[in-house]
RNA sequence: GGGCGUUUAGCUCAGCUGGUCAGAGCGCUGCCCUUACAAGGCAGAUGUCGGGAGUUCGAAUCUCUCAACGCUCACCA
């Protein structure tokens, strides 16, 4: 044996860095416009700049290095563009909050002032996802880093915005808007998450003028009652047909209002009565414009009473004026009763507090166009999704679409590219570059969606609308590796801006990833604090290991319950691999020249590995294509493990530990090339211990692995080899259990007596060397004798019976029970294809394979019921 | 209320187009520090594949239905 210069263990954290600086060196990550190459071509969805990496980053970048990995090591111009997105409210949150801890008051400074400081903090701490990026060793091409307010970035997001203006697409409006009150802005449909609270429905009684009776109305928001306009009732609705007209007086507030008739209320429903309020509710928004009620709002942008209501609740925080409203009510005995209620109350995703429907006027994109060519492109498989289920989610999204309400009142974002005539407001000028006279003209204050900016990523990052080569050659890209929680947000939108600015798809897979969960169940989130630092995990277990673990517990279109203890398996996997390796490299024939013959006579298990090797080479690569990421995961697992390293090695030690030089070289130059196989498949997953390894086993001339070449799932099988190592490894798992049973311990030899056909006969005595040396055999004989071979382990595998003869030492019991249980389990199995062989319609029907296949089991199976049956009475 | 998904060994889950004695990892039991690896090896136990019906010669796999759980969308005060 040589030595080899493997540690025996290996050390990641070292190998790691090493590699991904000499990758960056060599500057394989980097993609070329003017390459010949067929593109490959994935945009990073990009991360928020205020993020840190978390592992769900981890899971959804390591697809995207797969696959860019792989596309690279096919030999096309793979071109991952990176980048980071602006995120206006999470960003400006948290340079207010900077300013603060500075003593430093937001509406103080001006615009410009502001703005210093935001982008200050974004080159502080902007950067720190895209290094925790390169820690996971993704592969992007960072010349071609971006960020979403970059100038050339930023002009697409403008012309965007200008060409739909000008197409009529994008107006402004007064309007009722989802309004979050701590980000003092309004916020989009998809912003709103519902939760349903524990509430109450409270139970007024509203007082009709000039008479005594009264109306009783409910509402889950007393507070809105300030903002009252009218009081409406079922027109068909007999008990309250006769008040419809008449006016209530409006309590605490005074305001006289009509009382209304309208289908919209449901008689069913509480009284049968409802409080309008169009100032602060969508239904009742609407139902104002129908009647023409007066549109009162009653609330300041920071969700407290405003001046429009009586002086008592003025400025008070609307859940305290709720209290307030309430108990005021019941003294004047207006307050009828209380019940408790389970509704749904909508709260600001960022902000975390209940939104407002609020008054005000903002800028709006009409989508119903929009949506047309991007449905269409589903539907008919230009783009594809995988997992495809969620394609009903998002047909229902798109022929449900509403106006999208896409200005923010923030500073941090892109200004609308609107002005307004300082003397003349109802003058506006819509440009990307804004009016030469612009002394004259003040710019729109409020920042666009940040999602109306990112949505034009796929374009974007190439400067659109400017021609470029890159566009040229990268757009449309492969694939996009996505959450579908942004599957609205953010997916669909792209599509529509693929086809309405460049009439092309953006992408043509998408690919939706697991989302991943603690053990409870809940998302994996930073603000719940339930998602592990991926870097302790990377310290832990290696980040190769944090990468195929998590690869391989994360299975298409379903969730993850993730825990850390799962990532053993990865860790336990490297380390298999890199043992393996180590092995192999230990027994390299003396003066080798790191070149692979393989012209030699193989034997039985040199040739069942390469046959299992160019299976695996298959099934992985179909795998991929159909983006079951922890499928080939798992291929790769299994071949490495369960028949490269349980079976191949072990054979190869008898020989390696031989005299015969010749044989020794056959045995090193098979595992060499199923090395040189695995390496290169195993990269995309685990690219820093492949690299490594590669170092050590490839051609001295070949390159490093990340660019290497694919494997070819075309390798020189051999068609000779049919089952028999099949009945050899169960000859040797059959040996071992009876060894087991009979606690003969490991260093033990034994000496094994056979009974079988000829055609079995010459196969063991051909491959006796694999028996002898796998299941620990002193020697072995075969008998012809029908006489009982007493005190025997014994069993029955494939027609061959075994014995193991041991004096005084075999539980006969033991092997009867053990024999026995086999008995009966053929017996079940032998009722099971009885039944289908005389069933006249199986006969009839089934392929004469499958009939084949069971009679033969049969036979089989009776001729292996005739052995053990014998043997049980040998034991009595 | 609509849509989607899940239900397979004690736990976490694989199982592609229906047909080899239903698999893996962890956990558990027994034996091994056998010179690549104890982050390891060998052997072993545990499942009427959620319930019911149907299609089929044949269903964990296809259809329907019921149940439980989860996600998501939705304007009932």
């Amino acid at each position: 044996m040589s030595n080899t210069s493997l540690d025996n263990k290996y050390s990641s954290s070292f190998v790691e860095g090493k590699w991904y600086k000499h990758w960056i060196e060599k500057n394989y990550f980097h993609a070329d416009s003017n390459s010949k190459k067929e593109p490959y071509t994935i945009v990073i969805p990009p991360p928020n700049v205020t993020g840190m990496l978390t592992v769900g980053h981890v899971l959804n970048n390591t697809i995207q290095d797969i696959l860019i990995r792989k596309a690279r090591m096919e030999g096309k111009e793979a071109c991952w563009i990176p980048g980071t997105d602006h995120a206006s409210i999470a960003t400006e949150t948290k340079v207010i909050k900077m300013l603060e801890e500075q003593g430093i008051d937001k509406n103080t400074l001006s615009r410009e002032e502001f703005l210093d400081h935001a982008w200050q903090w974004k080159e502080k701490y902007g950067g720190i996802i895209i290094q925790q990026l390169k820690k996971l060793g993704c592969s992007c091409d960072w010349e071609r880093e971006r960020f979403t307010m970059d100038e050339g970035y930023s002009t697409a997001v403008l012309e965007g915005f200008v060409k739909l203006y000008e197409k009529g697409l994008i107006y402004k409006g007064h309007r009722l808007v989802n309004w979050c009150p701590v980000s003092k802005s309004a916020i989009s449909d998809e912003e709103v998450i519902h939760k349903e609270v524990d509430g109450h429905l409270w139970y007024f009684r509203y007082p009709i003028k000039d008479e005594k009776e009264h109306l009783i109305v409910a509402t889950t928001r007393p507070e809105t009652m300030l903002g009252d306009s009218a009081v409406a009732v079922n027109p068909n609705d007999d008990r309250y047909s006769k008040h419809i007209g008449k006016k209530i007086i409006l309590p605490l507030v005074g305001r006289e209002i009509p009382i209304i008739s309208d289908d919209y209320v449901d008689p069913e429903f509480g009284t049968g009565c409802v409080k309008i309020t169009p100032a602060h509710d969508p239904n009742d928004f609407l139902i104002g414009e129908k009647h023409n009620l007066e549109f009162i709002n009653i609330m300041n942008e920071d969700g407290s009473i405003s001046c429009t209501a009586p002086s008592k609740y003025m400025n008070k925080d609307r859940f305290i004026a709720r209290k307030a409203i309430v108990k005021d009510l019941d003294k004047l005995n207006l307050l009828h009763k209380i019940e408790n209620y389970k509704n749904k109350v909508g709260y600001s995703e960022r902000g975390n507090v209940p939104i407002e429907f609020y008054m005000s006027e903002q800028w709006f994109m009409k989508m119903t166009d929009l949506a047309k060519p991007a449905i269409k492109a589903v539907e008919s498989g230009e783009i594809k999704f995988h997992p495809n289920h969620w394609v009903k989610t998002y047909n229902h999204w798109m022929a449900n679409i509403k106006d999208w309400c896409i200005s923010r009142q923030l500073t941090w974002g892109h200004q609308i590219p609107v002005w307004y005539h300082k003397n003349d407001k109802s003058k506006i000028h819509v440009s990307v570059n804004g009016p030469e006279d612009i002394e004259n003209w003040d710019q729109e204050k409020d920042v666009l969606d940040t999602w109306a900016s990112s949505w034009i990523w796929p374009l974007g990052v190439h400067n659109w609308p400017h021609a470029s080569k890159d566009i040229e050659k990268f757009y449309p890209t492969n694939t996009l590796v996505t959450g579908p929680d942004i599957i609205f947000f953010w997916v669909a939108r792209m599509i529509m801006t693929g086809y309405e600015f460049l009439d092309d798809k953006p992408f043509t897979d998408v690919y939706f990833t697991s989302i991943l969960r603690d053990e409870a169940g809940k998302k994996l989130s930073k603000s719940l604090g339930n998602s592990p630092d991926p870097f302790d995990l990377f310290e832990e277990y290696g980040t190769d290991a944090v990468r195929f673990g998590i690869m391989l517990m994360a299975p298409q279109g379903l969730d993850v319950l993730f825990a850390k203890d799962r990532l053993e398996i990865g860790r336990n996997f490297m380390n298999k691999l890199w043992n393996a390796c180590r092995f192999v490299d230990m027994n390299a024939p003396e003066n080798w020249e790191k070149h692979e013959h393989l012209d030699y006579e193989f034997e039985l298990a040199d040739k069942w590995i390469l046959n299992k090797l160019n299976d695996a080479i298959k099934n992985y690569n179909s795998q991929l294509k159909r983006f079951y990421f922890n499928e080939a995961a798992k291929v790769l697992y299994d071949f490495v493990w369960s028949d490269f390293c349980d079976w191949y090695i072990e054979i190869a030690k008898t020989r390696f530990y031989s005299e015969d030089i010749e044989r020794k070289a056959m045995t090193y130059d098979v595992c060499l090339r199923c090395i040189r196989i695995i390496l290169p498949l195993m990269h995309p997953y685990t690219p820093f211990i492949t690299e490594e390894l590669w170092a050590y086993f490839k051609e001295q001339d070949q390159s490093d692995l990340i660019i290497a070449s694919w494997p070819k799932d075309d390798i020189q099988t051999y068609d000779d080899v049919g089952d028999d190592m099949e009945v050899i490894q169960e000859l040797v798992t059959s040996i071992r259990a009876m060894r087991s049973r009979v606690n003969i311990p490991p260093s033990k030899n034994v000496k094994l007596i056979i009974k079988c056909n000829e055609d079995k006969r010459s196969l063991i005595s051909q491959n006796d060397e694999l028996l002898i040396s796998l299941a620990k055999l002193d020697s072995y004989e075969y008998s012809e004798s029908k006489d009982k071979i007493s005190e025997s382990a014994t069993s029955v595998v494939r027609g061959v019976e075994l014995y193991i003869p041991l004096k005084g030492l075999v539980d006969l019991e033991k092997e009867k029970m053990q024999l026995t249980k086999r008995k009966i389990k053929i017996e079940d199995l032998l009722k099971g294809i009885d039944r289908k062989l005389s069933n006249e319609n199986f006969i009839n029907n089934a392929p004469e394979k499958i009939i084949k296949g069971e009679k033969e089991k049969e036979l089989s199976l009776k001729d292996e019921l005739i052995k053990i049956n014998s043997n049980i009475s040998m034991l009595s």
